[in-house]
DNA sequence: AGCACGCCGACT
DNA sequence: GTCGGCGTGCTC
């Protein structure tokens, strides 16, 4: 008789290890099963723990039956989710359901479309079926011109599953398994010397190489890719290109689709159907893909024959999961890159500090594009103006009006750029330039203006605002980025003759709405567009010969201390969208801090001078990527509850580990967020070893005050966080 | 997380 | 008298 088995089970709840079941026929690790838990029935994935001890038998449920549709995952998958759930500190189960696609999440079989090609065989080809059955001619013609899905035969001949059958018996018609990386290139255009050095540099050495492809705007990564691409997917295996959400467009996958007409690519981002989505993730993991670009869930999907990862605009937010299972699938492409011992390579422009510190540390190698890669096209000329000492209109200096002016009667193009980041205002004294800075730690003080205070996010310190500059005793002290509100209708109204477009959240919400944004923009139906943060990242919106850059100064004394990190890097992508082959182009920054070096380096183009004094100041105040952080975040509806659970969590923990350093708890700098307040309590550590000790006591402390604190509090922990 | 059990307020 | 609020406890 079949013997009764135990098997460990991982399930999608909020709970540390697996469950075990009874099985009564073999299941292999990896396997979708359906399961009893409590009263429901829940789909688990079979994991190949260690039975746990002191579960008594008679309390084991049984397994109800496995789901079927797909082959077990493999234990590489398993791997790679146990990493993410230690290092981020998530419950195992949970963790391997977030890196699942929804449709193997559902306690439901799937099914796949299949997969497998008939073709005829020399016999079929030599026996035509006569001509009078007309249906089974055509389908016979039809594949006299190549191998079908059944699919596709059922669509030319709906009741085709006899005549498959019949032909199959008899002969003339086979399976066949499509090659599993076909291979092509179309036309290859030249590299210049610095690409061609690039890509040989990216092509050498074995195993697992970190490389950091930093080449600026138009200096043309992304041919340097598709070269190191076709090496892999002639050698038949697969590559993974990781890109941000909106960098995803359809002209980035036609530019693939075009050079290797005949490689299969499996594509998964966030508008995908459940249906859509299993299929490019089954394509990937069972090696159909050659190529798979996705945004930042696709590291976690299996390839059997992966060959090479890209992380494209490394220093990207995106990247980063801003809830649950909060990876970072950059890092997370390199621990890959790593167990696989395959390279990856991380492009930008504009590379994070954390990878700069890296490039320093020795763990990642350069490799550098200086020089745009068509023809004379030079970088753009960048002015600073000096806002304290020009003349402004609605917020806008005389010589950018002028500027905009010129433009508009030369029909060309302008971008005003307004950056509305660093939505926390900090203040600042007009005149000799004093910031609200805490006393007791090295962050900025943010102003509260309905509570009338200056706050501290960091350490929680609070103070009234001041009616004059401390330090000069000018009463003419503001919050940093005001006045930007009135701007767009004002540049309505200074040039009337002008086609402005506005480009926001609000313009871009409905369904096609960048469609027609790009068609009046490259039909020149444009004179100037107006636009936030949207418009630094990846658009193509053809030559423009000025950009306007309003308010960037809230950016350079951030209570955020990477605000001045992601300013530098969204100036140099609007800047990147100014030039053309024949006028360079030009940038002009209004600001009140012409002589910061943030400004400094920009017009230089010094992003190595930046960088420089970036991470000298983030070492001086102890902040990442010198010191690793984690933020325990709590929120409820009274503030007080939530403070008070961080307190506890705080007064338990930190006594037992003097290695690191606990800041808070203090309210959040978005306080209150639907009915609801946040607050939150910052770790910080030299070393990430000792970090992580503390947090495998703080997350299993947190989960266990959190259960006697009131039931409508939420806590997460952030790992590496992006934003505090 | 989800789901049930359980014990107190305004409704047919 | 019951329908339903959400506090508490558990899930192999």
């Amino acid at each position: 008789m079949g013997e009764v088995q135990t098997v460990e089970v991982a399930v999608d709840v909020p709970l540390h290890g697996t469950f075990t079941y009874l099985a009564r026929e073999a299941l292999i690790p990896g396997q979708r099963v359906l399961v009893p838990f409590g009263r429901r029935k829940v789909c688990g994935i079979v994991a190949n723990a260690i039975p746990r001890e002191g579960v008594e038998a008679d309390r084991l449920k049984e397994i109800e039956a496995s789901l079927a549709g797909v082959p077990p995952l493999p234990p590489e998958f398993f791997s790679m989710v146990e990493f993410a759930a230690r290092y981020y500190h998530y419950p195992f189960g949970q963790a391997l359901f977030t890196a699942l696609p929804t449709s193997l999440r559902e306690a439901r079989d799937v099914v796949l479309p299949d997969e497998t090609l008939y073709a005829l065989t020399d016999r079929g080809v030599s026996e035509p079926p006569p001509a009078r059955q007309t249906a089974r001619r055509a389908l016979w013609q039809a594949l006299c011109d190549g191998p079908m899905t059944i699919a596709r035969i059922k669509s030319a001949m709906p009741r085709a599953g006899a005549v498959v059958a019949d032909w199959l018996d008899r002969g003339l018609l086979k399976r066949e398994t499509p090659p599993s990386v076909p291979f092509e290139v179309a036309t290859v255009p030249v590299l210049n010397d610095e690409q061609a050095a690039a890509l040989a540099a990216l092509s050498s050495g074995e195993g697992f190489r970190a490389w950091v492809l930093q080449g600026i705007t138009g200096s043309g990564k992304t041919e340097v890719y598709l070269r190191r691409i076709e090496a892999e997917l002639a050698a038949g295996r697969q590559v993974l290109i990781l890109v941000p959400e909106i960098n995803l467009t359809p002209q980035l996958v036609s530019r693939f689709a075009e050079r290797f007409p005949r490689t299969r690519m499996a594509l998964l981002h966030s508008e995908l159907s459940d249906g859509e989505r299993l299929r490019a993730w089954v394509d990937a993991w069972q090696g159909r893909a050659g190529i798979v670009i996705g945004t930042r869930m696709s590291v976690f999907v299996p390839l059997p024959k992966l060959g090479l990862i890209i992380v494209d605009e490394e220093h990207d937010g995106s990247f980063k999961q801003q809830d649950g299972l909060r990876y970072h699938a950059r890092d997370l492409a390199v621990w890959r890159a790593r167990r696989d011992k395959v390279p990856v390579v991380l492009g930008s422009a504009t590379p994070s500090l954390e990878t700069v510190a890296n490039i320093r540390a020795g763990r990642y190698e350069r490799v550098s594009l200086t020089r745009r890669a068509h023809g004379k096209a030079s970088l753009p000329v960048i002015h600073l103006l000096d806002v304290r000492h020009l003349k402004r209109v609605e917020g806008l200096a005389e010589p950018a009006i002028d500027a905009l002016r010129r433009r508009i009667e030369r029909r060309e193009m302008s971008l005003v750029y307004i950056n509305r980041r660093g939505f926390a205002p900090v203040v600042a004294c007009t005149e000799c330039g004093w910031i609200s800075g805490c006393p007791g730690c090295s962050a900025r003080l943010v102003v509260h203006l309905l509570e009338r205070v200056l706050r501290c996010h960091h350490c929680g310190h609070e103070e009234p605002v001041p009616r004059a500059c401390p330090s000069c005793g000018n009463i003419d002290i503001k919050p940093l980025g005001e006045g930007t509100q009135r701007l767009e209708s004002a540049l309505e109204r200074m040039f009337p003759e002008a086609r402005v477009l506005r480009i926001d959240r609000d313009t871009t919400a409905r369904k096609h709405a960048w469609d027609a944004i790009y068609r009046q923009v490259h039909a020149g139906e444009v004179d100037i567009l107006v636009g936030t943060q949207m418009l630094a990242k990846g658009h193509d919106f053809g030559a423009l010969s000025l950009v306007v850059v309003l308010n960037a100064d809230g950016g350079l004394y951030s209570a955020d201390y990477r605000a001045g990190e992601r300013l530098f890097s969204q100036l140099v992508q609007v800047a990147g969208r100014a030039g053309r082959a024949d006028v360079p182009g030009e940038v002009l920054v209004q600001t009140q801090w012409a002589e910061h070096p943030l400004y400094q380096a920009l017009r230089a183009n010094d992003f190595d001078g930046f960088t420089e004094t970036q991470l000298a100041e983030r070492e001086a105040a102890g902040f990442p990527p010198s010191t690793f952080q984690a933020v325990l975040r709590a929120d409820a509806p009274r503030l007080g509850d939530a403070c008070r659970f961080l307190e506890s969590v705080s007064a338990d923990v930190a006594g037992r580990h003097p290695a690191v350093l606990f800041s808070g708890p203090a309210p959040a700098l978005m306080m209150r967020l639907a009915n609801r307040e946040r607050a939150q309590l910052i770790l910080e550590a030299q070393r990430r070893a000792e970090l992580h000790a503390c947090l495998d006591e703080l997350s299993a402390c947190a989960a266990d005050l959190a259960r006697r604190a009131p039931r409508a509090l939420r806590w997460s922990l952030d790992i590496d966080p992006q934003e505090l």
